[in-house]
DNA sequence: ATACTGACCGACCGGACGGTCAGTCTGAAT
DNA sequence: ATTCAGACTGACCGTCCGGTCGGTCAGTAT
């Protein structure tokens, strides 16, 4: 946490952070393949053979950059709230809290999504392990104790608990920039009031003694 | 309905068949900058310039498959049965033969969902009307009948329900292939388990009276 | 026979692709 | 002063890209 003028916390030199968070966001918004090496170099504003000078390959860079990203993505989740007070509302923080970190962290989480949906099961099998799997079992535990504790109701599986609000989250961070075009635009709502509501109706659903929350409409 | 053996439905010739349905698997493997018209000729058999006789360049080429595969959605919407039973019960069957729907023409329904998170504005905006629109407001329609009879719980609004149901659903198919690597795989379920665990807890958390199933474990 | 049409192909074009290489410059170590 | 290392560049290579063009061939109407 101690600043440093010098090196910016592991040697990069300013030329090729530049190419990282150039390629970061190319890659994020058109894919592997939709972006080419000169892109690169003329967005961050270094030659291509700079890069090349930085990286083995497109590949490499590629992967130094999932890399990265699948670190701050776990490095996020360290720092999703479990949240202090009763059950039901750790899990609204919870919920609350990582969907405003995939919006905070947009264009990471994009470029994670594109590879786990549509990326080689070499780097599909490597982000589950990684990062899907951690953040998974985070919110499954606290369901896995809710049930324990009888708060659930019986018969619930806490894995399909977790999947359903973490699937909501991320479907909702998905689906947010087309809510902009009819006939959707009619029911878009923030991020805050999506997961409040949203964890209302769910946790109505998965637990014996739901809170009485927002009374009115 | 009528079978026509000299011309299948609309004077598609062998060749231009083999094209359509070529692109339309390499274009929702690999999305449009990862798919050369060699490849497509290739794996269809034909030459590389017969697809330019039967379609002007590769982005008419996408246009044509993109059209083509957003009226078989439409299609399949018009095919989703609501249910003749109770409220709860007319939910629970659109859900599920959603979800089938969405598996049976999985390599459609995968490339619409690439155009819908990472396309053109253009496209997204076009599809959101003509495809997504009307399978939203086909549930949501469903919902708001229910809110009108005092079947949902007060305060809660019909779009979002429709919006969680599809939601998970879309989730669920996207994530389906990722189910098979840990530590996921410990919680994988086949679709239609997901689809009836799924919708008793949502139905529990939007309806009054919610249907008691599944007593047991 | 002739003329015309649509399906189809091989060869080719200019340009962009990923990647290489010889070499320049700067700043620290000797 | 010299050496050395690392950041960086411009020119270049072979390959593949989307797209074009001239032409073949079967069927068919006259």
């Amino acid at each position: 946490m101690i600043s440093c003028d010098e090196h910016s916390a592991s040697e990069h030199s300013a030329g090729e952070k530049a190419i990282l968070d150039t390629a970061v966001r190319l890659f994020s918004e058109h894919g592997f393949e939709g972006v080419s090496m000169r892109a690169v170099a003329s967005e961050a504003g270094v030659s291509k053979s700079n890069i090349y000078h930085h990286f083995e390959s497109k590949q490499a860079l590629y992967l130094a950059i999932m890399q990265a990203s699948a670190a701050r993505l776990s490095e996020m989740v360290e720092n999703l709230a479990e949240g202090k007070g009763a059950f039901d509302e750790r899990l609204r923080e919870f919920a609350r809290a990582h969907l405003a970190h995939l919006f905070e962290n947009a264009t990471t989480v994009r470029l994670m999504l594109r590879e786990l949906f549509a990326g080689t099961p070499r780097l599909q099998r490597a982000m589950v392990e990684q990062v899907v799997g951690g953040i998974f079992e985070r919110l499954f535990n606290i369901f896995a104790k809710g049930q324990e504790s009888g708060l659930l109701r019986p018969g619930l599986d806490p894995g399909l608990c977790a999947f359903l609000i973490l699937g909501s989250d991320l479907f909702y961070f998905q689906t947010h920039d087309l809510e902009q075009y009819p006939p959707l635009d009619k029911y878009a709502r923030p991020p805050e009031r999506f997961s409040e509501e949203m964890m209302d109706i769910v946790l109505h659903g998965m637990l014996v003694q739901p809170s009485q929350r927002r009374a009115g409409a």
